[in-house]
DNA sequence: ACGAATTGCCTGTCCGAACAAGTAAATCAG
DNA sequence: CTGATTTACTTGTTCGGACAGGCAATTCGT
């Protein structure tokens, strides 16, 4: 059985990331989905350890920066979802890092601020970014982080540029 | 209310990306960040039209590749869980894309198979990785591309060096 | 051959993300 | 002022991903 595989014995020994045939079409999209993998198991890793899910982070990272905010701000801010916003702020909420308060001008909207004890935690997401930007940059010299950096931004036109442009 | 925000008038009208506190820790983090969700939304957007949910092309692309294969199989190809193969799998069965076979030597083992009906999909997902790839890469050279492809792995390097060194 | 690990798969739970739909409040047009 | 529209938020659904169990079949050690 298996009987198949004429193709690609598609497996890259030197990391441990089998292959697929999209490689042939995108390499460097796969790429990049491999390092957003990577990227995203590392910030769960080090978020995890302060009992924050990956997400809830830039929410608390952006009223600690500017303080409390309404809800569709947040959205807005973090080009969210209302709906996961709303369950992502509810889920702060009941770990005690963010208050809802309800706006005194407008009935509608809720302010949603920090908490005291969130404060706490706002060193330690700092330091967590900083380990992140580390493992992710490792050995690369300084020419070379502003090099991926201007890549990166390009890309990030680019993508920008194509989802706004046609379709 | 909204009485903050002495800190940063963090917007950067150029790309649409309003650049919160964590930027400041980790610029590369950051914008591989805003790359792969950008990307994520690309290989969404083009996978929608062919009935597919993003994950699932790279089961079919493996199963594609390689021929019928065990569940476990697929887990290790993907480096996924178990759990989420489980339920990958049934979804695509249920589209019709994959079928499930008791494994004969192996009483525990289901073997997956792409069914015919599928095949008329390979087609379209190998267009959709040129196209994302196109979009990605959008103006940049050839050299630059490899340049980029590069980085990339030299990044997705530091990331699984930092994964199984340390913690 | 027998019991103990291991392997393969499934289920339930919790999380974020996206989409659709609905409710309430505010605003705008006539 | 009334009716339509927009805005703010919530809920429901479906998806992938991760983790914790659980069951059955297989393999390993004795």
């Amino acid at each position: 059985m298996s009987a198949e595989g004429p193709t690609c014995p598609d497996t890259n020994p030197a990391e441990g990331v089998p292959v697929p045939a999209c490689a042939r079409n995108g390499p460097v999209s796969h790429a990049i989905f491999r390092v957003a993998r990577l990227h995203r198991m590392h910030v769960g890793q080090l978020l995890r350890r302060v009992g924050l899910h990956p997400g809830q982070e830039l929410v608390m990272m952006h009223l600690w920066d500017r303080g409390p905010q309404r809800a569709a701000d947040l959205v807005r801010l973090l080009d969210s979802d209302a709906a996961t916003m709303t369950r992502t702020i509810q889920r702060l909420e009941h770990a005690g890092f963010v208050r809802r308060c309800p706006c005194a001008t407008d009935k509608r909207a809720t302010i949603i601020e920090p908490t005291a004890a969130s404060l706490a935690l706002r060193q330690q997401v700092e330091n967590i970014w900083t380990e992140l930007e580390n493992r992710t940059l490792g050995d690369l010299t300084a020419a070379e982080r502003t090099e991926t950096l201007s890549i990166l931004e390009r890309i990030e036109h680019n993508l920008i540029r194509a989802a706004t442009q046609d379709d």
